[in-house]
DNA sequence: CTTAAAATATGACATTTGTCATAATATTCA
DNA sequence: TGAATATTATGACAAATGTCATATTTTAAG
């Protein structure tokens, strides 16, 4: 079993507040899990007992609406917690969470992170400083879906995947997602997602390669999201 | 000025963790306002020093979105906490707040809510938890703009505001806001908003007067809102 | 490798929603 | 009170977006 003491990832979560003691013991009761593409991490309404630390990969965190369609609220990657929002109201998780690549991750159960909440503070203020930060975020997105346009939108995704996940050495996004995904999270119908697709190519914006993204463009495709 | 021991308000938010002791030092160095109708609390963008309970009355938290128009993100009211995401974060506030109607507020410095969060665990663990609810009512607010109709939502709103703030003894909505507000609610154009309340007049799902709004059916209205 | 299934792409059209113009009504303030 | 202003309402039309049908291409399975 790996030690949580030399993994890199804790430095970039809540748990870089713990000291070494605690992370002894969090090693010993964390368990490591390989989760393959598509496989599920936890479904909307599941009742979680703790939460995982991602190691490695990237996930979607979707909603479903009462139309039955599935909606992308983020997506998670290395270095994030999933699910503490579930652990500290004690409620079941409201997102479902699916891998979009192979993942690494480590589960760490809910007693422990109560520990962690009692006795170090400044755990508790890097959780709450997290999620205020998602409160913020969640606040600019649903302004975004209510005002912008799918075109907007779609332009600011794209840019957004850039910048968060990165690009592979051909310049294409790293993070492949379907069209059907990409437009569950930019809230359209799969149609109209590959229709400004096929727009923004032909505009030049961007180019198009089977499920490969490249974009041409930055500064009008930054113009087109406002 | 009045004692916080004796404020009933106080009971419905994270501030009732606080003990006795606590209590006479908030009463010593928090401040009441009245604010009137119209009047803006704080402004996007504003850096406050400490955060406001509200004792009585409502207003709104709006964001200005890039094409210039404002989208009311959520109303607060009696009972609740205004401020709290921007001390944790130690950044300015990302929402607007503008009065409703006539208000009472206290303001609480930012370094006595620090001392509490240091000191009092169980008043930690109460922001948390508010916090918590914040962000998953924010990202199902984002999935209803994403994925309902302007209908729908439009729908959903009467009913949130009925909920929520309930009626006069006339049954009308409680909560006055102008057509512009409501549609600023819904992320809509205010012709729009006007249009569709007119089709839901007509059939019989709501009443209108002036600005007073009565919800006629709400079975109906419920099935709309899917 | 070949076939079936899934994903992507595009056209045609309906529906929703936004915009601009203008009228009717309500509200404010001198 | 009465004029000025803001708000609400409605029509006409344009633009954006969704839906359904159907190719085309890609991917997966045997």
């Amino acid at each position: 079993m790996s030690k949580c003491e030399q993994c890199i990832v804790r430095e970039f979560s809540s748990l870089k507040a713990l000291n070494k003691e605690e992370l002894v013991k969090l090693s010993e009761c964390k368990e490591s899990y390989t989760i393959k593409k598509g496989d599920v991490i936890f479904e909307e309404g599941d009742t979680i007992n703790g939460i995982y630390c991602i190691k490695d990969g990237v996930c979607k965190m979707s909603k479903l609406s009462a139309n039955g369609k599935d909606h992308i609220v983020k997506l998670i990657s290395k270095g994030e917690l999933l699910g503490q929002r579930s652990i500290i109201s004690d409620e079941p998780v409201n997102l479902s969470a699916v891998a979009l690549e192979d993942m690494e991750v480590c589960f760490i159960p809910k007693s422990e992170i109560m520990g962690f909440f009692e006795k170090n503070n400044q755990f508790s203020m890097n959780v709450m400083k997290t999620i205020c930060g998602d409160l913020k975020e969640a606040d600019v997105h649903a302004v975004n879906m209510a005002q912008k346009t799918v075109k907007e939108r779609l332009a600011e995704t794209l840019l957004y995947l850039a910048d968060t996940f990165g690009k592979n050495e051909d310049n294409s996004l790293k993070v492949q997602l379907s069209r059907e995904e990409l437009a569950s999270m930019i809230g359209t119908a799969t149609e109209s997602c590959i229709r400004l697709l096929s727009d923004f190519n032909k505009l030049g914006l961007i180019e198009l390669a089977g499920k490969k993204i490249t974009l041409k463009d930055i500064g009008k495709l930054k113009k087109m999201a406002e």
